[in-house]
DNA sequence: TTGAAAGCGCTAACAT
DNA sequence: ATGTTAGCGCTTTCAA
């Protein structure tokens, strides 16, 4: 058997709780001698004692974990956001519980459930669009979480999200100020809340600099397939609106697939439009260095979410709910 | 206070144990009277039992967590490997803490501590470069984990790793009978022993293709500033050995930097050079199309060394120790 | 300055 | 067909 505050007791001629309180550092608080601390002490560390946070655990009524949950573990954005999770949730001694839930809503629902079990001490979830149950019965529960890159307006929940809207704005605004006249946007199916974010800030751009919102300029990429359907979309578009001399893309992933679109037609993009594009990637770097984009800085997001949620934990019942919305830094080229 | 099986066995007014038996699914097993069981399970889901892990895994002696150590989470290779690690233990019922040890030997240190401390049932560790004390000590304690992406010769461990040696020799190889005559070696200085492996199937190619293996032809770049060191060694390179035809980048950044380099000079490196990589990038992908690359299938190893590890867990005190060296898809163009 | 003992929620050997 | 009970390793109240 591995060595436990019992064992250590046994040898040392001591009692369990006695034991207890020196390792966990009450030693003088609690008036022992020096000796028996001293003594305690040195014989954990020769036999090399390890709590069992376990034990401890359920003894304390709560964990030192947090569960995190997000679409994806190996999509670029979403583990950044994991590694603003964990560096700040370390900071605080606490581990976290990393599970993917693939976008679909039946998987989440039993992550969830799961994490329950394990007894996180509170969630932070990137949810899918339809979350919206779960959700509710978290609050219901009154389960700390928090709601990261997207919240839910009915519900009063903890949430951290990007200013898209506004970025979006600041970026099209861009466009047309350093001459553009006719700017497409480039968007897709998923993730529709945030996408719906950035598309109203589109459309207040256009409008604020003079012009009219034609559906005709925007385009919608199915996510599912987006590599091919991008092509016949963008055929059609330029087929449909030739004189478009600006670009605003929703997404990194879009951005890079125009590109690619625009060297296999032998486009010469760096002089035929402006382009903006929300988040930016190594490949759009070299490719279009002239591309203006909203840094989407998405391990703060993380980390945010976990002192938020932290908050919570520590504030048990009365806690305050927080919304809060982070803004990108805008490189306009 | 939250659901429990006390709970419940008081409500229905039947003992902890039935209780316990019929939700762990032993119920007819025991011999549990169908109404019985029908009963307790209704009655759980109706006010929403949850079991409490901590306490089921303190009474059965091992948890159902495992431990992921890697050195940064937001590296694409490092997350597609995590996403290989939770694929597979959620496939188990398991669950995946992940950590990060920025590649410090000390914050490794601490981080294997803690998880087990945290009872985690095994780790899996991608090592830094000097993570030899410490999995010498998981190895004397009996500790279940398996490396990753590397393996101390010394030491009898179950690993995973890539065939890193014959990758880069199919790989060089094939520059030289596509007609290269001189090929040079673009590597870095970190991560000695993975680096370590490719150099050496890189020197065999050449010489296997009847040629000398000159030293002039070798460029490590630094790590730390990888993207400035890398100018002025190519720069070196190219004025030292200005008849090169051939690259062969030993990972992914080295070769995106070198185009950025090539870009930036306005060097035509499409018709001038024959160039391959380990591992490929999307940016790669679109400004070098015509680069041969060692497809790194990195979610693979992550599954692997779970199923390994879970062996291991299962088999207790005799199980045996594995190495696998996972092939690569080569892709010559 | 130290110890005894109850309890956290669950499992499982041993009854009946 | 169901119950009693000890125990997992720790914390913490109450005593001494």
């Amino acid at each position: 058997m591995a060595v436990s505050l019992k064992s250590i007791a046994e040898e040392l001629g001591l009692s369990i709780a006695t034991v207890s309180w020196i390792l966990s550092g009450q030693g003088e608080e609690r008036g022992f001698s020096a000796a028996t601390i001293k003594l305690v002490k040195s014989y954990a560390k020769k036999v090399g004692y390890r709590p069992n946070l376990l034990a401890r655990s359920l003894s304390k009524g709560h964990t030192k974990t947090l569960g995190l949950i997000i679409p994806s573990i190996s999509d670029p954005f979403y583990s950044q956001m994991a590694k603003g999770v964990e560096e700040k949730a370390a900071e605080s001694g606490y581990v976290m519980i990393l599970v993917s839930s693939e976008g679909d809503e039946k998987k989440e629902r039993r992550l969830i459930q799961t994490l329950l079990e394990q007894q996180v001490a509170g969630l932070i979830i990137a949810p899918t669009n339809k979350s919206d149950n779960v959700i509710r019965q978290l609050l219901k529960e009154k389960y700390p979480f928090v709601l990261v890159d997207r919240y839910i307006p009915e519900l009063v929940s903890n949430y951290v999200i990007f200013d898209n809207e506004d970025s979006s704005y600041d970026l099209v605004t861009h466009l047309y100020s350093k001459g553009s006249r006719k700017v497409a946007l480039i968007t897709t199916d998923t993730h529709l809340f945030i996408m719906g974010m950035r598309r109203d800030g589109y459309r207040r751009a256009v409008v604020d600099s003079g012009n009219v919102c034609i559906d005709d300029l925007v385009v919608e990429v199915n996510r599912d397939s987006y590599q091919e359907d991008i092509i016949s979309k963008l055929d059609v578009l330029f087929s449909r609106e030739p004189d478009i001399d600006g670009l605003f893309f929703t997404t990194h992933y879009l951005a890079e697939e125009a590109i690619r679109y625009f060297i296999t037609k032998g486009i010469d993009y760096h002089n035929r439009f402006r382009m903006a594009s929300m988040h930016i990637t190594k490949a759009l770097e070299m490719l279009a260095p002239e591309m203006s984009y909203a840094d989407i800085h998405v391990e703060r997001i993380g980390g945010m979410s976990v002192e938020i949620l932290l908050r919570n934990i520590q504030e048990k019942d009365n806690f305050v709910t927080e919304g809060v919305i982070l803004s990108n830094k805008r490189v306009l080229i």
